[in-house]
DNA sequence: AATAGGCTCAACCGCAGCTTA
DNA sequence: ATAAGCTGCGGTTGAGCCTAT
């Protein structure tokens, strides 16, 4: 490997460049950044950075313990998911996160531990599957969206329909075969409620989205 | 005190998807 | 419609610090 392709890390001084260069240009114009900070750095790298360390809302305290578990909670939701994680942990880069777990799986590994802790084991072996009346509901959602003229859901409005179209746009994050959980934060309630009781006047006898 | 091995974290890479001309 | 450029993502790797011997 020459040393052109060795990892260099950032000077205070590049970082103070990147901070002025991302002042002048905003934080969505990389190669702008780039190309005027006078950096020999590309865009991408700028980028990351930014988001990694010199973003004012980036937090740059070690995780607290409490953070350390949602961490955990979460890779048992999401999975590799990091970019998703970094929503319930604000300030922190997935990144971050990744390395968190890492560190995490190699620890559990050495110790012949379970990869989860055992309260959360049991959560997961409460929804391992998705039972035959959720996949079913799942796919009438599924068919209401792709034909929502054709099978208006009873007691939806436009509103509603339009806030189920965004979470279809992230759905299959979270049709784990462990997973059916959802952020309240991200969608309105209201609209949640109404899918959950549509599908129990259905038969199916239950909820199909817990919020987290 | 020297050094080898392990560990952490920052940086880089390659790819997929999106945007724009 | 399409090609080029850009962005964002997850995986991987290397530098430097820490610890045990």
């Amino acid at each position: 490997m020459t040393s052109n392709t060795r990892k260099r890390p950032w000077s205070s001084a590049e970082d103070e460049k990147l901070i002025e260069c991302v002042k002048q240009n905003g934080e969505r114009n990389w190669p702008a950044v780039a190309n005027f900070s006078g950096l020999s750095r590309d865009s991408k790298s700028c980028r990351l950075r930014w988001l990694n360390h010199l973003s004012p809302r980036h937090n740059n305290e070690p995780f607290t313990p409490e953070e350390e578990c949602t961490i955990i909670q979460l890779h048992s939701i999401y999975g590799n998911k990091w970019s998703l994680m970094t929503k319930h942990l604000p300030g922190r880069s997935d990144n971050e996160i990744k390395n968190y777990w890492n560190t995490w799986l190699k620890r559990r590994s050495k110790a012949n531990l379970p990869l989860y802790p055992s309260e959360i084991q049991s959560q997961l072996q409460n929804q391992t599957e998705l039972s035959p009346s959720t996949t079913v509901a799942i796919n009438m959602i599924r068919a209401s969206l792709e034909m929502p003229h054709a099978h208006p859901p009873p007691s939806w409005d436009t509103h509603e329909q339009d806030d189920l179209s965004v979470f279809f746009d992230t759905f299959d994050e979270f049709l784990s075969p462990n997973s059916i959980l959802v952020d309240s934060n991200d969608f309105e309630q209201g609209a949640i409620d109404a899918y959950n009781t549509d599908l129990s006047s259905t038969n199916h006898g239950e909820q199909l989205f817990n919020i987290f």
